[in-house]
DNA sequence: GTGGTCTAGACCACG
DNA sequence: GTGGTCTAGACCACC
């Protein structure tokens, strides 16, 4: 799996981790006993510093999202899967709830709203 | 005006003060050459630190939103309608784009993601 | 609070930590609303690394014993004293569990380890 | 012999084994002469790495509990017997003494430690 | 090889 | 001043 860090969206780096392997795990690119990449491998690949991967795998462990297998690296636990899937609209609802909330006391329109909305959507399709 | 101050949504208070004003502005209901509640009053009365309000006001005369008056506290400038209106939906849309992106990556689908935003745009009728 | 390292008793400096701040919190040394001393502060007073105390708060933070007040550090939250005493002969029973387990396996005698136990009560008196 | 083996109480695996080695050695389950199972057998009987256990016969045998026999794998020393009777109560005396010096620490009174141990000893009549 | 712990120090955000 | 994040690098325990 191979990760997409910004630097500058404000999220802190070790977050967007713990958020994209839920994603790999809701969809299926990581299953139930599969190893997750090694600490090491993540953070070469994706260019961070093994201690904020690890961060990351700690922070999805106390979740029980992953557990260790001693000397062999970190594998999806069988509850994972349920576990992402119920989480990961979640994650993106409370987000979108916060924007929607300001775009509230914004007065903006639910019909600019819309348009905005539509307007991202259209990109998706490449 | 009246501040709604979240301390949980991950923004900045000192920045939802500044985006609260800017969207008093551009809603008319502060005027040109009305004055902000004061360090104090503001602070009181939304129940945050009165440095923090302080900042929000030092950014938007940093902006050319608001201007001091000897003795009398701050004023909107003449030129701050314009400049919040404009960047009101631009607020928006930026948070907005983020959301999506992430969404876009998590495989959510556009349906799912028109689902969320409809469901909390029944909300807005209250 | 002054807390009491052992560098080498194979318990992590974090944890050990940890298990101090809530032992304070139930035994009343520590109680709602009141601020823990600050990472930096700990760090000092225990000789340890920064890093290590903020660790150690982040994980008492997960656990919903403290509770982060912007710039003015963090709190021990309404529900931290149930918490901790409730987990204080929790942590306690585990450890004790998992001897008297290798006790059995030993074969040691009953008599043998109450013997061993009363002993080191017999200490506590001073 | 039949090894029990937790993965989750904090003491590494290969020296779970030593120990329980030496238990069974001063308990007489192994006798002087006799031979240890060889590192497969016993990695697969009690469901760990080979590695794992090859590393407590290599410790045991550092103590001069084990001893390895050309083509015949690791036989139990003469001297064994009285090694592992003098130290059975002192690993069990060194972990009670760890438990209750951080009960101490926690102000848990004597007496709800005497209730703790009591109500684990008295499964062992089972 | 794996993850875990700890130290050290820089930088930032917030109040 | 506070905590949070990130980097860097050392050392250890385990398999």
């Amino acid at each position: 799996m191979q990760l997409r860090i910004s630097a500058t969206n404000g999220i802190p780096i070790y977050e967007q981790i713990v958020r994209q392997v839920k994603f790999a795990i809701a969809n299926g690119a990581l299953t139930t006993g599969e190893h997750v990449p090694s600490v090491r491998e993540m953070a070469a690949s994706a260019a961070v510093n093994p201690n904020t991967v690890a961060r990351a795998y700690r922070d999805l462990q106390t979740e029980g999202v992953l557990l260790p297998v001693r000397g062999m690296g970190l594998a999806v636990t069988p509850e994972a899967r349920k576990l992402c899937r119920g989480s990961r609209l979640e994650m993106i609802r409370e987000r979108l709830q916060s924007v929607l909330a300001e775009a509230q006391l914004s007065e903006v329109t639910a019909d600019e709203i819309r348009q905005l909305v539509e307007k991202e959507l259209a990109k998706w399709k490449g």
